[in-house]
DNA sequence: GGCATTGTCTACCATATGGTAGAGAGCGTG
DNA sequence: CACGCTCTCTACCATATGGTAGACAATGCC
């Protein structure tokens, strides 16, 4: 038993989870409010409004996932598919842990323009980066070529969508039982491995 | 001008659209009546609830991409990555011509366990064969080896990703112009071309 | 003790939503 | 003409939602 962790951050917890499960618009401030075992005015008090909530939420997930990729880019050696391989991993143990969490980041498309201005900034540096070293290395010959900024969005649609559609794994008769869940993520790291091989 | 399609296939028309783009629950009966320009309870007068009106959306939608696939299946060669270019064709053309399609199909996972399971039902016939016609093919060779069911979701959610988060191709500086569209259907074709092969 | 600050609450409110009841227009058939 | 059928409408309704106003308790500082 946490000795009950401040109100701001019970808040921000159920609302990612709740956000990310059925969406921003189907969630009440109610909803979230009993949940967390307060009262909603006391949302109202912490974030001023609903909108405010959700683009706090986003940061923080946006923030929890830039340090995990942070971490893995500088524990992995110089092989870029070595690289790779770090940062999948590192993206998918959280979104396996929060389901929600990238399936939060799809709503970001369906928010309000100023919500979507603020995440786009906050996330282009790393975007950026990642596609200079992507860049780098097709020049180097050690990735296949191709144009950088796709084939990073190309591996982000992967992880994401593999990560977050639970329709489609229930389609093809998968359960995630924790066995299922490693076959999954070497079947992805294999892919992606594939389609980015020289 | 078409001389005005029946009033049911106006709604159905307006609510993929709208469902697709902003989310079921975001999206009011009123506002599709609007759209459509006849009043909410013409809407009731035709679908009896709005769980039936998005149950009718999402068939309609199955089977409008169920059919283009058949179609694409048929059309191509043996060989089974030009099968799988084809197919992949078959999905990216309406998906882009009204990017509500695949995010339509995104909103299952969140709707009532009754239209996931309708859904789940209508789309495993076509799943089944994908998956055995994958599995004959790594046995013969022609294509990388890994367990076909998974193969095959990470093939969908790599199309369907790419194809639903316009805010992943803005974040990597993306616009869509004609011929953006195009480079961006030979990435993707590339990508998975590179990731299936033996 | 006095008093401001912080955090949570109860009591409301205006609005929007999914849905019901039922009227009426147009039309083909006897 | 009268009748029934199809389709669309106006008028409501109960409920839920995001948000405001302000009371009340606890705490720390003077």
């Amino acid at each position: 038993m946490t000795p009950k962790a401040p109100t701001r951050e019970r808040i921000l917890d159920a609302a990612t989870d709740l956000f990310g499960a059925r969406g921003v618009e189907a969630v009440s401030l109610d909803v979230i409010a009993t949940e967390v075992g307060v009262a909603k005015q006391t949302l109202l008090y912490w974030f001023a409004s609903k909108d405010d909530l959700v683009q706090a939420v986003l940061v923080d997930a946006a923030t929890l996932l830039g340090v995990a990729i942070e971490a893995a880019i500088r524990a992995s050696t110089d092989d870029p598919l070595d690289r790779i391989d770090n940062v999948v991993r590192a993206v998918f143990r959280p979104a396996v842990r929060r389901p929600a969490l990238l399936g939060l980041i799809r709503e970001v498309s369906r928010l309000s323009p100023t919500v979507g201005e603020r995440f786009h900034a906050a996330l282009s540096p790393l975007v950026d980066r990642a596609v200079v070293y992507l860049q780098k290395e097709m020049d180097r010959g050690r990735l296949r070529a191709g144009d950088p900024r796709l084939i990073a969005a190309l591996c982000y649609a992967t992880v994401t969508g593999i990560a977050t559609e639970p329709e489609v794994l229930r389609a093809v008769g998968w359960s995630p039982t924790t066995a299922d869940l490693r076959r999954l993520r070497t079947e992805l790291l294999a892919f992606l491995r594939a389609a980015l091989a020289p």
